[in-house]
DNA sequence: GCAATCCTTTTACATTTGTTAAATAATCAC
DNA sequence: GTGATTATTTAACAAATGTAAAAGGATTGC
C-alpha cells in the first residue's frame, strides 16, 4: 500500500486519519494475464492502482476489439464513463501482463468525501490531471500522422511498446495491425 | 448570473453564502464576434460561462488554424491544460459569435474551495463530466469516419453546424475542409 | 453600391490508410 | 518437444483523405 500512499502524497498531503481511512477501503489482488479484471456491461465502481504488471481498458467496435488505454506501474485506472455516470460501461479492464492491483471501492471512497475534504481534494486533482492528458491525446489522434504518433508513443512510454501486444498498440493508436506493421518496418 | 446558478444547481446545490461567495468573483462581458477572450501564451486563470453567443478554443498546428471545442449558450469554456498545470496555453478563446460571457476568476476560486467544501464539489463535477465527455470524443474521432462524425454533430448540435463557419468545423472534426465540403456533397 | 476580403465548393492528382489473404514467426498447452 | 494457436509481417488492391489551385458565393467596410 505503500506505493498508493506516496502516488496519492505526489498530488495533495493527507492526515495520517485520511490514510487510513483509504487503506481500509482498499484491498489487493494478484491477476494472471489475460483475466478481465472488470467485464463490459457493468456499471464501474472501482477505481484501480497498477502497483506492477501493465491492465488496459478495451471495447469492442464493430467486433473489433479496441484498446482504450494503457495502465502501468504507479498509475491509476477505471471506466471514468461508467463511474462518473452511474451507467454500465461497454469497456472491459483486461491484464496484459502478470498485475499486482490495489482495488479501491468508489462508492466507499466517495463516502470518505464527507468525512475527509482532503480526500476528495486529492481525487478531484487526480482526475483533473487524468482530464488534461486526455485533452493531450486528442490533438495527438486529431493532428498527428500514425507514425508521428507511433514515434510519440516509443518515446513517451518505451516499456509499453515493448510490453504490450502491437495489436493492442495498433487499436490504441487508432489505426489497423499492418498500418502498424507498415509503419515500423518503414523506421528501421 | 441566474443562468449561471442554475447551470450550478444541475450539478450540485449550494448553500445561499457559496452562491454569493461565487457571484462575487464572476464579472460579465459582451464581446463582439471574432474578438480573443484569451490570447495564446498567456496562462489561462480565467473559467468562463457562455450565456449568450458562441466560443470556441484554437490553436495553431503549423501555421494551420486549428478548432478545439465549441462552446454555446450555457455550457463551461476553459483551456484547462493550462488551467490545471498552470503553464502558458498554446490555445487562444476566440468569440465565434456576439456573446455574453461571465467570467470566473479561477484564482480566487480556488481560495472558495477552502471556505466552501460545496464549491469545491461542484466544480470537482462539472470537470468530471467534462473529463467523461472528452474520453467519448476519443472514441467518436478514432473509431468513426469523417462522415459519420460529421453526421453526429449535426445530430447532437445542429445549431453549431449552422453558426459557426465551416473551416471551424472542419479542423474541429480532425479534417480538411475540402474534404468537409466533399461530405456535405455527397449526403445531400 | 462596389471593391475587397473571406468562405465554400470543385477539380485533379498524390498520399495515407484500410481490406483481404497469405506467409512467417513466436508462443502456448500438453 | 510438438502441434496448435496466436502474433506479426508482407503483398496487392481499394477507399478515404490530403494538397494545391481555381472558381463561385457571401459578407464586410467604406
Amino acid at each position: 500500500m505503500k506505493e498508493l500512499l506516496m502516488y496519492f502524497n505526489r498530488f495533495q498531503a493527507l492526515p495520517k486519519e485520511a490514510e487510513i481511512a483509504i487503506t481500509e477501503i482498499c484491498s489487493t489482488l494478484s491477476i494472471k494475464k489475460n483475466e478481465n479484471l472488470q467485464s463490459i456491461g457493468h456499471t464501474c465502481r472501482t477505481i484501480y492502482f497498477v502497483k506492477k504488471g501493465i491492465a488496459r481498458i478495451y471495447y469492442y467496435k464493430d467486433g473489433i476489439d479496441i484498446t482504450e488505454s494503457f495502465s502501468t506501474e504507479n498509475t491509476i485506472i477505471a471506466r471514468v464513463e461508467s463511474l462518473f455516470t452511474g451507467t454500465p460501461s461497454r469497456k472491459a479492464i483486461q491484464i496484459v501482463e502478470d498485475a499486482v492491483i490495489v482495488a479501491i471501492n468508489a462508492h466507499k471512497l466517495f463516502q470518505l468525501y464527507d468525512t475527509f475534504p482532503s480526500i476528495e481534494r486529492l481525487f478531484r486533482k487526480i482526475f483533473e490531471r487524468a482530464y488534461v492528458e486526455t485533452v493531450n491525446r486528442i490533438e495527438s489522434i486529431q493532428f498527428h500522422s500514425a507514425e508521428e504518433r507511433y514515434l510519440a508513443l516509443l518515446q513517451d512510454t518505451p516499456n509499453i511498446v515493448q510490453r504490450v501486444p502491437l495489436k493492442c498498440i495498433a487499436s490504441y493508436l487508432g489505426i489497423t495491425q499492418v498500418s502498424l506493421s507498415r509503419i515500423r518496418a518503414n523506421i528501421k
